[in-house]
DNA sequence: ATAAAAATTTAGACAAATCTAAAAATTGAT
DNA sequence: ATCAATTTTTAGATTTGTCTAAATTTTTAT
């Protein structure tokens, strides 16, 4: 596996295409910011492979195969962001590119030992969760800020945009994971928050409320 | 700076071509494994990029530039195999092949808080020296346990060949860098050696002298 | 149902890194 | 000093992954 088809297929699993929907060739090129035809060549490579169902005009799924393949790399680049965070302390708006060269370093036992070393973590900084050795991959149950009712509580489970801007802008806010988040009013004008959040007040804009996920207890 | 580019510059380090005798394009085409004609290609680019010195036919030298590039780059090879053995308990002869990997991992942040995370180590598993950030390199001051005289004694600092079976001849027989050595009969014949190692007494070949360093006191 | 728009594929080109085979330069033996 | 052997380079081809531009297929709007 090149380096390549590794990204196509991460990328692939990322837009849906595990499931039976096919993803359309100027979606992938969109996502990896290249064109429709190295999308359409790529595609017949890992067809050839068997990595990815795919018939011309009809869009790419990845295969059983393929989906495991995904799964391994994606393992691979959460684990990793673990480290930099847990180890390294990096900040989590870092890890992203580096994790990006990390995660196609091809050692198994290498893998394993980082994931033992972090005692086997479930989340990545972001709160994505990651796969197991075998590719079991569990989503957790949350829901976007933006939908909790007023007085509603939940605690703040994972961000959904991971934009350097965006995590940035939490730290210099204090708004962790982990942190305990109540609705106390919405703004029907702008669709913003005000929220309790570690005891302070704060005012959010919508935009932020869509890119926070929550875990309530019900 | 491509992969492929790192790993000519460290190539030529190892041959020698920090020095002022050029390496000839055979010497690194056979160290590589490859062919003589693509390693006058890449002469003539990394020429044109000012990492080496390179005239036809005459073979190929660093350039100031091309050393520091070099020395960078073994930097993070022996850092890496440090944190995979210290920190993964990784075997000293499992480690080369990953960190060939690691070694091309793009992040000053990163390499440099690995070296913070193993302490600042001064040497590799294999008791070569690890550069500073700067660029520094401090040859260790060693001898091959073939050169030592029958009574001397030194303290086992590295190996010269770091092949797995080589390394795993060493772990079979309780022989690791930091025991101390006794030379206490030289067999004329065949140049084997009985040396007391560690309380214990041990009868080597001389290809095995010849690939073990040691240090000695005075 | 058909024409226009959008999406997708094909054909042909390019850069990087490699190779083979042939040509050129250097080295070494007498 | 010459010629054969060796080393090195050049020329041209190949593979991988990409691109542009043109052709084809599908979708959408009327």
């Amino acid at each position: 596996m090149t380096r390549s088809e590794e990204n196509y297929l991460k990328t692939i699993f990322h837009l849906g295409g595990s499931q039976a929907t096919p993803i359309s060739t100027n979606a992938i090129a969109e996502q990896m910011e290249t064109k429709p035809s190295s999308v359409t060549d790529m595609a017949k490579k890992l067809a050839d492979k068997g990595l990815v169902h795919y018939k011309r005009y009809q869009g790419v799924s990845l295969t059983k195969t393929g989906v495991r393949t995904a799964l391994g790399i994606i393992r691979k680049h959460r684990l990793w962001e673990v480290f930099l965070v847990k180890k390294l302390d990096f900040t989590w708006d870092e890890v992203h590119e580096v994790a990006e060269q990390l995660e196609h370093i091809k050692s198994e036992k290498l893998i394993d030992k980082i994931d033992e070393l972090l005692d086997f973590p479930k989340y990545d900084p972001h709160g994505d969760p990651i796969p197991t050795k075998s590719g079991e991959f569990q989503e957790r149950d949350k829901q976007l800020l933006s939908e909790l009712p007023v007085n509603a509580r939940g605690i703040c489970v994972g961000v959904k945009d991971t934009s350097s801007s965006f995590l940035k802008f939490l730290d210099k806010n204090d708004i962790a994971l982990g942190n305990e988040i109540q609705v106390l009013e919405k703004e029907d004008f702008d669709d913003s928050l005000r929220i309790e959040i570690e005891g302070r007040q704060l005012h959010i804009s919508h935009q932020i409320a869509t890119n926070l996920y929550v875990k309530t207890d019900n």
